[in-house]
DNA sequence: ACCCAGGGTCGTC
DNA sequence: GACGACCCTGGG
């Protein structure tokens, strides 16, 4: 495997920062020299950004300008979407202003399942942790610059794991149902490919929905960042919390039916919900 | 030391 | 439909 080397000419709509802390992705680590590293299938990506020049190097089986065009959206105009969503209101505005570098990633389907499902009740650290520790474990390695990184597992290489061993690598009461869920993929009872191939999010939705530890906000999670449904608006604590404090003060916070939020992204930010609600979320984690 | 919250889901009432 | 339990960790 040999070193690649792209530079994209970038102004606003790119900012390494932003794109990996604003809570999609669990396996882009910040270096001291300020640059991100990070796990894409089988390639290792190193991305750092100089005024306008986005840097990015890396090693793997894939070619790293398709890998990046497609990984970081980059055919998606997000100047005239956040024209568009910053016409929505003032405080979607603010955000946007806020975390004008954010993009979606279209990340993997089959480690966003489980990544998720890992989320549940949990913070962003130990996801990190957990994620990690599962890929070291049962992941493929793959040695850059001297350092070791790891891949997500495969299905077939995850299905390796007992409850036990997941618990150990402190899953805690996640265990089962990543077990579960793993189970059910490697028996073919659900494929990948089946949840590619359908178009009506709302079917996905319900299909995903039959997973052990996929409830609601998780599908959410799994149609925007491993289907790439912009349209749809994960409800999360900090979501629900700046959703509460911009449109709902009269009533009792954190007592808004999760309906009446949905209702009110749909009807504002409509196909670009998905998107819309990055922005809030990180504006909201960032400035608490 | 203690308590609390964290990108929720599940089983039970 | 509402309610509590759930494993574990970092931060107050």
């Amino acid at each position: 495997m040999k070193e690649q080397k792209i530079q994209i000419k970038m102004s606003k709509s790119f900012n390494p920062k932003q794109i990996f802390e604003c809570g999609q992705c669990f396996r882009w680590n910040k270096q001291v020299d300020g640059s991100y590293i990070g796990v894409v299938r089988h390639n290792v990506i190193k991305v750092q950004k100089e005024k306008d020049i986005v840097t990015i190097t890396g090693i793997g089986d894939e070619n790293l300008q398709e890998l990046v065009t497609e990984y970081f959206d980059l055919r998606t105009d997000y100047e005239t979407i956040k024209g568009k969503l910053s016409n929505v209101d003032s405080f979607l505005e603010e955000s946007i202003r806020y975390g004008e570098g954010i993009r979606i990633l279209k990340q993997d389907l089959w480690e966003m399942i489980i990544s998720y499902i890992i989320s549940a009740n949990n913070n962003i650290p130990r996801i990190k942790g957990i994620i990690e520790k599962i890929s070291k474990q049962y992941g493929d390695c793959i040695c850059w610059n001297d350092q070791k990184y790891y891949t997500f597992p495969s299905i077939l290489q995850l299905s390796k794991a007992t409850v036990e061993e997941l618990r150990t690598l402190g899953l805690g009461f996640r265990d089962q149902r990543v077990y579960d869920t793993t189970k059910l993929f490697v028996d073919k009872e659900l494929t990948i490919e089946e949840l590619t191939k359908e178009k009506d999010t709302n079917k996905i939705r319900e299909t995903l929905m039959k997973l052990p530890g996929v409830g609601p906000k998780v599908a959410d999670c799994i149609l925007l960042f491993g289907l790439h449904k912009l349209e749809v608006f994960p409800i999360d604590v900090w979501v629900r919390r700046v959703m509460n404090e911009l449109y709902f003060q009269e009533e009792e916070q954190n007592k808004v039916k999760k309906e009446k939020i949905e209702e009110l992204a749909k009807k504002k930010y409509q196909d670009l919900s998905g998107i819309a609600q990055q922005y809030l979320f990180y504006w909201r984690r960032e400035t608490a």
